[in-house]
DNA sequence: TGTACATCAGTGAACGCGCGTTCACTGATGTAC
DNA sequence: TGTACATCAGTGAACGCGCGTTCACTGATGTAC
């Protein structure tokens, strides 16, 4: 049983290399120091592979949020916003896996998520309900969850092509600026 | 000299069925109805290849925002955004190419764009500016820009990924309604 | 006007590579009687 | 306790594919004298 969880370390190296192009059947094997079809003995094929990758990643990205301490809403939401940056920017491959590689078991904005499908997403709509508040302009929460997460992806990914000029560190505060200001964008009055 | 424009033709089409990872210097040569090393006659590598369809990509949309015609600032920037959504959903191979494909030639935010690089950028930022005029919050033009390029992408790239549910109709709706709400925010008061 | 030569588009075969997956197999380990 | 058999992890060779690019070439067209 142990090959299984040699196959997977390998695989997982590969992947934080190369991303899913960087994924072969061949080369995993040969970083297990065992043949091509060995790998067949324990994953149908290249695809189940690449899922149990995405599965992974899905896991840390929740494990990460979960381990977010709780505090009020505004200084949780940001943390949550720091973590993302963590994760994204510290294990980019990671992040690629959990957001972007497209496997079956993707969650569709923003019916499966405002449905409770990710643990992570409801807990950020709950503090988005909860700044927002009294103060909430009007603008649906189905909204709200789709902008969030469409100017975090968006940002991210520009940064990552390499498209947005400076160190990681003003990407950083880039970043947390763009989303404070998203957030508050939700209210009546400027936030601050 | 037809040739050369058959290859390019050929090309175009395969990037439009595959995108980037369907362009094949043997399958342009197939279609042209030519040898593969016929390409080299007119490209250096396949690289060189692919670098054109980017330039003309970028081009068309260059093309396609100086279509509009002028109006006023929150008319005109409006009928950018349906441009925008008019390009990421019609012809989404190229704008793939003009916004994705990593190429050596990509600028940079937010220097590049502040500095002139692009005119459709340039026009983009006059008009965020005319918007937001003397209700400006201080929010910096840099920062105003990556949020609109942010959003913009973020929002494309996860629909496009199909990660955001409903039609079409429906996205285009929602994408002005974030678009309307981000430039909304970069003003003291709430828009409308 | 005719001839020699250079230019140039395109050919055809091959190199060397990596890929996912098939097939029939070996050889060790565990199990049933 | 010993033997027969099933299970199962892993092997090794091969199939058939597509890729970018190299090399030496052919044959037509244009140009110079």
């Amino acid at each position: 049983m142990s090959t299984r969880s040699d196959i997977l370390e390998a695989a997982r190296a590969a992947f934080r290399e190369g991303g899913e192009a960087g994924l072969s059947v061949r080369d995993v094997a040969a970083r297990v120091g065992v043949t091509p079809m060995a790998i067949y003995r324990h994953f149908e094929n290249k695809q189940a592979l690449l899922d149990a990758l995405v599965v992974e990643a899905i896991s840390e990205w929740r494990a990460r949020v979960a381990a977010v301490p709780a505090c009020a809403p505004l200084d949780w939401f940001q943390k949550i916003v720091d973590a993302y940056l963590d994760f994204a920017l510290g294990e980019p491959r990671k992040y690629e896996a959990a957001f972007l590689v497209t496997s079956s078991t993707a969650l569709r904005y923003p019916d499966d998520f405002l449905a409770g499908g990710s643990p992570a997403v409801t807990l950020q709509l709950k503090l988005i309900t909860e700044i927002t508040g009294a103060r909430q302009r009007g603008i649906s929460l189905a909204d709200m969850l789709v902008t969030v997460a469409g100017l975090s992806q968006g940002l991210v990914t520009l940064y990552r092509a390499g498209r947005i000029a400076g160190s990681e560190k003003k990407f950083r505060a880039l970043f947390r600026r763009a989303m404070e200001n998203c957030i508050g964008s939700f209210t009546l009055e400027s936030p601050r």
